[in-house]
DNA sequence: GATGAATGAGCCTTCATTCAT
DNA sequence: AATGAATGAAGGCTCATTCAT
């Protein structure tokens, strides 16, 4: 029975990705110039000089955070239930499942509207980020309009009036109970006569 | 009849209030770490020394610019209309106000949320003014509600969704045409039975 | 009586020379890259960090070494002895005074030429200077084929051969005491039937 | 028959020259603390750490460029002709000998010229390598004088006057073409009264 | 008030060298 | 022999801050 083999390329990788981890974390927590190539060092227990055999640059490696911790994919996949199903019965776990990404993104999430605010590349990748979850659930709205279940109306506003009121409640501490008044508000309106309860 | 007197005081203020200014343009670009106060003494003309004449540390300055940047009563007067004038009538000027004031403000806007997301004191007096800023819209579409114009709901929620939108397109790039859309939305919610015409 | 007054723009020369007369030092015995800005500083007294209130980065203070210290002028003005006078009379003095130029320069002909071996301005630098040094007095040389004393000859190269052994002599520990030897062999060759005793 | 033997000695020998090879190519571009490991190793083809099986340190390399390029032989070989040759018919081909061969040792040339200047060890090495040259041609000449070719004259100084100014030439981008001026120069000297027809 | 020389701590980065595999 | 991960000591440079003038 040999021990189980481990490349030299996993080991690679390996080490890569615990280095990438730990500077997403001290970039979200210090600020990415407040983090020190010392502290990430430090934080996984390795020499300073080691950083560079891995990442060209401080800047490679705020990139390399990008690239690993990037979930442009699952913002997707959380925004675009399937055509069929009722948006009154989808909704509210659209908007739970992606609060719940952001809870669990949180570290990425804080780090990058920090550094697009500075840094016009990031910010580009935020924006694009951000409108593209927007118009994949737009893209389901409009089906649910054609399916007839909802009014015809701009759906990648109504899109937003889903997604950001819960993007901005996660960053100032509001709670997850209001989650369900968002798809309420949105699916009913507040005017009186529209009313039903 | 002496020419207008200037006092060696407000001399101090006009001359601090510059290196605020400058200092709220460079925060705002760069961001505070990487805006120098050389920067700032090149900005203004003076010489670097000079800025610890009217600040305590580079710290301060920053904390002076948020005492005299903050936009605080702004947004307040901005989302608290008369409590008489109907939201179908009222909601579209709240909004369109609410996003000429973070234009105007920008810098500040891209300051404090950069800042925010790093430095916990800043974090809390950004939470604190959005939402205040949500309260004190909420407080109006609470009396809108009494007066029996809108339906009973959470009236803070309708305001997230008032203003989140706009702030996060003002920084996502998104149009200003939008704007009427959102209200819509909101008044008449996307249900199709709860019609609208 | 006042003090005498030191103008602040002096002050500001002085330091700034005497920290470059300190890395002229420097660079000649330990070579550029072997001559820390520390060392430069302490050398100097002061803190390292100054240095870069006189210079943009090691190599702007590298090029005003050259600046302050390079000796084109100088060298002209050794090389160009007055046009009437003999160069059976005049020679020796000019080699002699070459000499002692190189000696009192010895620190700036080492720096540059180690520093000429790698990098390509200052190589040009170097090169021009030779050459200048050599084409004035071939001017000389020449000045006195036409007033018929010498015979019409290539005289970039019999000044070649007047300054160039110089300075090998000089780097190779050579004795002074050759100078007068190397005019004599110019003057009368070393042929046999060229002789005169 | 077997295939033609190739012991493990030679294969190591094989190594240790391409690497000292490609260490003289970048000293002599870069300089020696400008050439790093990693280049080397990389313009071999190897991992950095294997230049540590060869040489125990960057320094003993350099001392081994040395070993290996040293040219000492060939300059004595090249600068020594038969002593019953005429010097009017043997000095040009010496010089342009003497030419061709610092053209081909170029690399090794300017780096120990560079080199010599920092380090007493290797300056001497090189202070050693000119004079021996010198003495060598001095040599010859001192026979031509003693065959009655040549007047009596120091011909150390006629060695230099023949060989330092094809050095600078080589190095300050001098034409081959003024080598035979050289020669003439020293045979006839320059002043008129010595005629040479 | 205003200047700018001076400080000193600390950061990013490089690199010769070692060593386990 | 060969690899490349890992180390650790510097080195160049920046910058907030102080202080004499």
């Amino acid at each position: 029975m040999s021990a189980p083999e481990i490349s030299r390329k996993d080991l690679h990788e390996g080490r890569r990705n615990q280095l990438i981890d730990a500077a997403l974390s001290l970039f979200a927590e210090k600020g990415y110039e407040n983090a020190t190539i010392k502290d990430l060092a430090e934080a996984c227990g390795v020499a300073a000089g080691l950083v560079y055999h891995y990442f060209e640059s401080k800047e490679d490696l705020l990139l390399s955070v990008f690239e690993r911790h990037g979930f442009a994919a699952e913002m997707e996949r959380v925004l675009l239930p399937a055509f069929d199903r009722p948006a009154s019965e989808v909704l509210l776990e659209v908007v739970h499942s992606y609060y719940d990404l952001l809870v669990e993104r949180e570290s990425f999430m804080r780090m990058i509207i920090r550094e697009s605010m500075t840094n016009p590349q990031l910010e580009e990748r935020w924006t694009t980020m951000c409108n593209t979850g927007v118009q994949t659930l737009a893209r389901y709205l409009a089906a649910r309009v054609a399916a007839g279940e909802l009014r015809a109306h701009d759906t990648e506003i109504s899109a937003r009036m889903l997604t950001h009121p819960v993007v901005v409640l996660r960053l100032t501490g509001g709670s997850v109970a209001q989650l369900s008044s968002i798809v309420d508000c949105l699916l009913e309106g507040i005017n009186k006569k529209s009313g039903q309860g």
